[in-house]
DNA sequence: TAAGATAAGAGGGACAT
DNA sequence: ATGTCAGTCTTATCTTA
């Protein structure tokens, strides 16, 4: 699935934040701080707002689907988002005026509302997770985006909201490469990491998403500081990793514990007086699983 | 004290039934 | 849909240097 937004910044017109989303497959309008969705494309810029030709044109503005011909997976609205008719040919503008009034009324018609207490609900938890675990606002409107798809599905109904808004908060990390563990998740949120786990797998099947297996190097910056391990360390930790991946014993394991064994590993060669136990707890991982990853980067790479 | 070894148990994926 | 199996990680405990 892809995940693109653009137009990021314009203000909401219900909570006043500047966290409005576009879809691009859909076409939607949505916010990522209230979860409010609009359909209208060109009222909801603001009253200020003057209707030039350059605003009609500027397509970065009005959040056209760059691909119209992609499948929506079942999750387009009832009321589509291209203001183009069945030939395909761009609307009238009185026909296009109609037509928005009517997707109006079909964002606000009574379907909607519970979907829409859900939204708030999870979006006021998902701002105070935004702090707590220092993420960046293009993780946080992934969240918001893969978290609609979700309730769209009716993937929450039966499950916690704050499980499926965990998992999805997960996936975003994952999807944009910002390395946080299904333990600061769940954490955080006090949900079980095993619940949060399942979300998450129900997630990646139903809404079809692809995620990048983690890097381990991505972990290695993070444990190495909290460890307090030298720069020399970490570059032959880097180096180890990279070795360890070209001879295939990296799949299937642990990013988490490769990374600290990785480090554990450097840190042996080059002489630095560290324990399993500091890079275990720095990691998040037990000293076992260093032991046992330290055991196959030493027999893999021959050292 | 740090590191290694061993064992039991949980959770999930692959595969067959 | 359900059960089995191999592999992984965790927790706990014991031994070794």
């Amino acid at each position: 699935m892809v995940l693109q937004t653009i137009n990021i910044g314009s203000r909401c017109a219900r909570c006043g934040k500047e966290s409005m989303i576009t879809d691009n497959v859909t076409g939607e309008r949505f916010c990522g701080g209230c979860g409010y969705v609009i359909i209208e494309r060109i009222e909801e810029s603001g009253p200020e707002r003057t209707f030039s030709k350059d605003d009609i044109d500027n397509k970065s503005r009005t959040g056209s689907p760059t691909s119209l011909a992609m499948h929506d997976m079942g999750l387009a609205t009832i009321i589509g988002p291209a203001n183009k008719d069945s030939t395909g040919k761009p609307l009238t503008a009185a026909m296009k005026s109609t037509i928005e009034r009517l997707r109006t009324w079909d964002s606000r018609s009574q379907v909607h509302e519970p979907v829409d207490r859900n939204f708030r609900q999870a979006f006021s938890e998902l701002d105070r997770l935004k702090g707590k675990l220092a993420l960046s606002n293009v993780v946080i409107e992934k969240t918001a985006y893969i978290y609609r798809k979700a309730l769209e599905k009716g993937l929450v109904r039966g499950r916690s909201i704050p499980g499926v808004l965990g998992a999805a908060l997960y996936a975003a990390c994952r999807d944009g490469g910002t390395p946080r563990t299904l333990n600061d998740v769940s954490s955080e949120i006090n949900v079980k990491r095993k619940d949060v786990s399942r979300c998450y797998r129900l997630l990646l099947k139903e809404l079809d998403l692809k995620m990048p297996v983690v890097d381990p190097i991505k972990y290695m910056a993070r444990i190495a500081s909290k460890a307090e391990l030298t720069e020399k360390v970490k570059r032959r930790a880097l180096t180890i990793l990279q070795d360890a991946n070209k001879m295939e014993i990296t799949s299937g394991k642990d990013p988490m514990g490769l990374a600290a064994a990785a480090l554990y590993l450097s840190c042996v060669l080059c002489g630095e007086n560290t324990t399993q136990k500091v890079i275990a707890m720095a990691a998040g991982v037990t000293e076992v699983t260093i032991r046992n990853r330290y055991k196959g980067l030493k027999e893999s790479l021959k050292i």
